[in-house]
DNA sequence: TCTTGTCGAATTGTTCAACGATCCTTACGT
DNA sequence: ACGTAAGGATCGTTGAACAATTCGACAAGA
């Protein structure tokens, strides 16, 4: 009986811990590099932003580090650190990785509470696109790979995924027509969703793959001219 | 003419950020780490190690969170720094992680030069336990699977990949017996490589699913008591 | 006009010293 | 045995300082 509440209590340690000056920074400039508050490819003035935040100059930089290593910052020596402005080659690499996540995901058999959390997105998504609302499509999207993706019960995964995620906002925020982008995902949603449920394996890895493939495309032709 | 000089220098150009001394005591600290000289659990102090390599510990400090993120630190507020000694679950979603990575590598058609890469480490395996060198087999045996998951083709996948098996390298430290863990893999190694060279894909997953099944089995049993 | 050398301002890289906050240990009292 | 208080050690964060580097401008030379 108490090793159940002990093991209950020991997940919220890791909350615990939840302090640190330079993690709460980087908390707030990866929320604002998302929203597109900072722009890809816009330098991050140590002086100004430190300023602006009441921290020290040390303690933003070790923030800069932290986001650094998730990629949405690039590190130019001497030169100052500046949101992340993705190449081709990287959106490239990108949809490499998800098409080995994802596929690897789609291919398991999934468990209940694993395909409410993606049913409810796919739901969210198609709310979103009847009130015409593009932006709430694309983080109902986001939310579909994500649930996707934790098919595969890692941990270190999903963090991958959340980090791929990320980067890959990056590269909308330089874009300027979203719903030409989100809008066809929506009913393909709905349909890899009923292969997943239906457990067609081989057919969900196929229709992935095009999935992928089409919007990589699509990403890259509305992409390639912008840079 | 002259745009083919810049495009060729324009390749070097990684070559020059290359500085930072944050990043240089990274390097030096994870070569430390990897090789066994700081064991996992051990405090790494700030003061101490600040003054034994002649740094400041704000610039110190900048690389542990460096190497916090890749997994290799664990960084526990107000208390320190310690190397990273991963939990059993830990293993089981580094070897999760790993049924991923190398079995979508597996079933890609490989090319020339990367199945030469992965020859050769078996090679080198081979070499090297014909001489009881078994330390000698494990970095053969890392390089194997390192070259295994380049057949990707993914940059992001490969630099998962190493800080993958650099995390588990902190798991060996731990083991009091390498050969027991590293022989049979050897023959295996030769086995999946024929797998891959005749495109049996098929195969060489189910092969490469009961390797790694097998490779955590006798790593957790071996790993679990010293805990 | 185009290239090259030089200078100065601005910003980053790194260090140092300091102080409060937090943790761990020890000793004390009940 | 248990809770508590005191003390030392270490981390977290700051602010200031200086060296190193970059960048733009401007002048000198071909």
């Amino acid at each position: 009986m108490v090793d159940n509440v002990v093991a209950d209590l020991a997940q919220d340690r890791p909350r615990l811990g939840r302090s640190s000056t330079a993690e709460r920074v980087a908390d707030i400039l990866r929320e604002r590099i998302s929203e597109g508050f900072f722009q890809p490819g816009q330098r991050l003035s140590e002086e100004f932003i430190s300023e602006a935040l009441g921290v020290s100059r040390n303690t933003l930089r070790e923030s800069f580090r932290l986001l650094g290593h998730e990629r949405l910052l690039e590190h130019r020596l001497n030169r100052g650190v500046f949101v992340r402005l993705p190449s081709v080659e990287d959106v490239s690499d990108l949809y490499r990785v998800r098409r080995v996540l994802e596929g690897a995901a789609v291919r398991r058999t999934p468990s209940k509470e694993a395909l409410d959390l993606i049913a409810e997105a796919v739901l969210d998504a198609e709310r979103a696109a009847a009130q015409d609302d593009w932006q709430g499509v694309g983080t109902a999207n986001i939310r579909f790979h994500q649930a996707l993706v934790s098919l595969n019960g890692s941990p270190r995964i999903d963090e991958a995924m959340r980090q791929l995620l990320a980067e890959l906002r990056l590269v909308f925020h330089v874009m300027e027509n979203p719903r030409a982008f989100h809008e066809p995902f929506v009913d393909r949603n709905r349909a890899l969703l009923a292969l997943i449920e239906s457990e067609q394996h081989d057919e969900a890895a196929a229709y992935l793959d095009d999935y992928l493939g089409h919007a990589e495309r699509l990403l890259i032709v509305a992409y390639e001219p912008s840079r």
